[in-house]
Formats: structure tokens, sequence, C-alpha cells
RNA sequence: CUGGGUGUAGCGCAGCUUGGUAGCGUGCUUGAAUGGGGUUCAAGAGGCCGGAAGUUCGAAUCUUCUCACCCAGACCA
């Protein structure tokens, strides 16, 4: 915040956050650390998340962990550590991660005989135990998943979006053919994208990544991209799928129904906390975060009104209990030093969906008022109906959030036919663009508007015949924009 | 990694030009009143000024080095 902001008068409802259309970048970090989801740590690019930022990726791992164990998937665990030589084994993926990758040279007074890598993602390490745990075409698939935090020595950071250590989840799976492998590396992209829009209210753009944007080591790199609301795009998920790129290099082999040694076929697929600062950056207003219902770790706060005074504190303390037994996650702030009005801003800066205030007026009129976050409304509710409204309202929330990223991210989609119109386009927005399919013209594209080939969709329906950048025959439909 | 900026009480800042051992707001503690959009009054606690070295009788202030964070790029998830 400027020492003129600092100075001013305080008044208004979040006066100690710069306001997002000023400084988008110094809103998100004001947000994340007044709302107490992170704060930094002793070590350099690294976070820590607090309880109220760590439920947040609760929420987002018990959906997912869900939706994987229903399509098949078992969790397991890997160990932090790969010894360098392990690590080597697969040219493209070395070259691709070994510059940032931390080393462990030394435990205790001994120095090490072979160094060991903090695991900057596990491929390596499940490669040698699909290596050693699979023989015959009965042992296929393998579907495994794991919860973990990988580490990467990044030159620059950023709370959720980039940092040395991060939480993610990583599925590896290996199967008999080049088909099955490919249907279950879109089918994870699938419930990637069906959390996203569903659970973050976050619309996504699903596609395939390019030659020049794939993962080190990868045959074919699927993503989903979020619009941020300055305009820009995040990465929110990745879905690989190896072909026999993998199994070849770590010798992953089994007998296959002819009874002849045959590799495997490969995938891998990824979401990280990021994902929160995805959540963060979609839905956050003037007053702070917005939590979409589904992923909100309190979902209704309910805020007394002279407390002290006759039946109040009970009547809350009913109604807490009554809204917990219905499945709700609600919270009573029985905060007794702190007035109503600063429980409002502090409950909306946090995000929680819908407030609950109680007071002697209400009790008398046997009603409570109901706030909604998203729209900022406010409504006199009889209290024998609030249960049952509660849950639709709640409902609304998620679907009114996500409406409104949408028509966001609609308005600022743009066709584009040329470079003019490209480097227009992602200034506050994705260019949807024929290209010829040449990294050249990716690489000018960057060079020139500073925006990086997003992904391919899948609905291909061209939009001209020539290429955005080069003007020879396009082939490829495909969306430009800035990235974090 | 390149360019710019910032480190002084939990948080936000002033003090630095012109050296003399630190101040404001807010928060925190205690008490009382108040309570429907960041309450009020009173009394308190809290900092070797990011770190190291140097200049000096004396350094938050001057010099050098270093670390961390923020912003914009480059690079990467």
């Amino acid at each position: 915040m400027g020492k003129e902001q600092a100075n001013e008068k305080k008044q208004g409802f979040v006066e100690h956050i710069t306001p997002r259309d000023v400084d988008f970048s110094q809103w998100y970090t004001d947000v994340i650390l007044k709302s107490e989801l992170v704060d930094y740590a002793p070590v350099r690019g690294c976070m820590v998340m607090r309880p109220y930022g760590y439920a947040i990726w609760e929420r987002i791992q018990a959906e997912m962990d869900r939706r994987f164990k229903e399509k098949g998937h078992e969790n397991v665990y890997m160990p932090m550590l790969i010894p360098e030589s392990l690590l080597l084994k697969e040219a493209e993926h070395v070259e691709g991660f070994a510059p940032e990758v931390a080393w462990v040279t030394q435990g205790g007074n001994e120095v090490l005989t072979e160094r060991l890598a903090i695991r900057p993602t596990s491929e390596t390490i499940f490669c040698a135990m699909y290596s050693k745990w699979v023989s015959s075409w009965r042992d296929l698939p393998m579907k495994y998943n794991q919860w973990c935090s990988v580490m990467r020595w990044e030159k620059s950071t950023r709370p959720f979006l980039r940092t040395s250590e991060f939480l993610w989840q990583e599925g590896h799976t290996i199967h008999e053919t080049a088909e099955e492998a490919q249907a279950e590396t879109m089918e994870m992209l699938e419930v990637y994208r069906e959390v996203a829009e569903n659970i973050l209210a976050m619309p996504v753009l699903v596609g395939q990544k390019t030659e020049k944007e794939k993962f080190a080591g990868a045959r074919a790199t699927y993503s989903m991209e979020a619009m941020m609301q300055d305009g820009k795009a995040l990465q929110a998920g990745t879905s690989h799928n190896f072909g026999t790129n993998f199994a070849e290099a770590y010798d992953i082999q089994f007998l296959n129904r002819e009874g002849k040694l045959t590799y495997v076929h490969e995938t891998s697929w990824g979401v990280s906390t990021r994902l929160i600062g995805a959540i963060i950056m979609t839905h956050g207003d003037e007053r702070g975060l917005k939590l979409p219902p589904h992923i909100a770790p309190i979902q209704v706060v309910i805020v007394p009104i002279a407390a002290h005074k006759g039946g109040v504190m009970e009547k809350c303390e009913a109604l807490f209990t009554e809204l917990k037994a219905a499945g709700l996650r609600v919270k009573l702030d029985d905060r007794d030093t702190l007035s109503p009005g600063f429980k409002f801003n502090d409950w909306e800066l946090k995000g929680v969906p819908v407030r609950i205030e109680i007071g002697p007026r209400d009790l008398e009129n046997g009603q409570c008022v109901v706030f909604r976050r998203d729209t900022y409304e406010k409504q006199n509710v009889a209290l024998c109906e609030l249960v049952s409204m509660l849950s639709a309202l709640l409902e609304d929330i998620q679907h009114t959030m996500f409406e409104i990223a949408n028509k966001f991210r609609q308005e600022r989609i743009t066709e584009v036919h040329n470079l003019d119109e490209l480097k227009k386009a992602t200034e506050n927005g994705f260019a949807k663009a024929m290209w010829c399919g040449d990294r050249a013209c990716e690489d000018q594209i960057k060079e020139e508007a500073g925006a990086s080939s997003r992904n391919m969709p899948f609905d291909q329906t061209p939009i001209d015949e020539h290429c955005v950048c080069c003007g020879k025959k396009a082939s490829k439909l495909i969306y430009f924009a800035k990235a974090y």
C-alpha cells in the first residue's frame, strides 16, 4: 500500500486492500495475506499455508480424491528423494527439470556417494517401481495417485502460483495399449474440468499443448486453462500421455496376450495448490476473497448483534447446532470484543458465501438477516424457513459465481486474424486464432505480443484459412494469452 | 537471471539529506460503557531499526558486502 493511501482517512469496506483495478498483483498479495490463507516462510521461495488456506486445499483434495477413486485409482506414497542415476534415465525429462532440481549431498556428517534429488515430480520413481511390479498383461492397468509436495528451485516465486515447494497430486498410470492410455489421459482431464467448473465455479478451456509447451518427456500434454480477472491465463491442471517414452527408458515391460515382451503405455496428471490462486483471481473482488460454496471451509457464518442482550446468543447457538446438523459448514462468530461491523468486513474479506445476522430486533420478529457475499444482497428470512432456504441459496451462489466468471471470460476471448489483433486481444484477454503449426510463429508471437500458446481446443472448427502470424495455410485452432 | 523498489513494535508508516542510542497510527493487554457496516474512554505492555563488516568519541542515519520480500520482464508448472 502506498504512503498516500495509508495516510488517507480510513473509510469504506476494506481500505487496507489495494483496489483490484489499481494494481491486480498487489491486490492479490494483499488478499491472500489479510485473509490469512498464507504467510511467508523463513525459507526462500516457500510459503506457509495457514489453517484457513489449508482448509480450502482439503476441500479440493476431498472433491478430487473421491473422483479419482471412483475412476479406479488407488493412493500410494513414494519417497521424496530420488537417486541421481534414476533421474537421469529419460533424457528429455532430465533436460526439462535439471535446472530447477534441489539436491541432497550430505547425510549427517557424511558426504553422499550419489547425490539425491528432492523430487520435482515423481515420474522416474514411479517408473522404477512399475518396472518391478508389472510382468503380465493381467497386471494392467495400474492406476496410482499420490498426494505429496514437490520442490522446484524457482527463480521467482509467488504464493500459490509458483513456490519452491508446493502441494499437489500426481496420478501415474500404466496401460496395456496406446488407446487405453489415451483414454485415461482424456478421462482425467475431464475430471479436472468438471471439478474446476462445478466445484470451483471456474470456467476452463481444455485442449492440447503445443510441442513447445508440452511436458518434458511427454508424447502429448493436455491442459485446462483459466482466465484470471486481469485477463491473463493460468494453467490450472495438466494431463500427459507418455506413450512408451518412459517405459523404454525405465524398462517397464510385460508379456502381452500373445506372449511377447511389450512396453507399457503410461500417463500422468496433476493439479496443485495453484488452484487456490486460481480461485482467488477468478472470483475475488474489492472486499477480498469470494469463495464458491462447494469449497468454502465456512459456508455460513452467524454474527450475533448485541450478543449480551436477552436470548440473542442462545438463539445463535441453537441456530448453529441446527445448521450444522443440516450438513452445512457453519461458524458462529462469538468473539466478544469485536463490533458487528468489523465482523461483517472480516468475513467478507475471508470470502464466506453467506452471513446470517441475528439481533434483538430479529428475535422479536422471528427472523434473521441473510447476506450473500456474491451479490451483497441482504434479505429478511423467517427463522422457521432458514434451513430450507440456505441450501438453495448456496447452490444459487455457486451457480451465479460460475455464470459471472464465464461471462467475464467469454467477453475477453477475441477471434483474431493477424498479429496486431492478437497483440490487442492479449492485452487483457485471450486470443483465439489459427496457426500454421510452426514453432517459429509461436516464438515470434511470444516475442512480439508477450503471449504464449495456451492450448488447442478439441473442437477444431476453423475461423480462418491463414496463420495469424505468417499468413500461410493454417492447420490448428489455438488460444494465445499472457500467462502466469 | 535482468531492471526498479522496500526492509524501523504484530500490521501500516515517519525519522535518514545535515550522525548524539527511536516516534506516530492501528492492533495487543486490563477495566468500563457500547453493539444492525471497521465503537468509545482510561491505564499499560511491546523495537539492540533485516544481517555482517567498516568510518567515527558516538551509526536507524554515512560506506561496503550480504539476505529477504514486492513489482515488471526472461525462464519454468
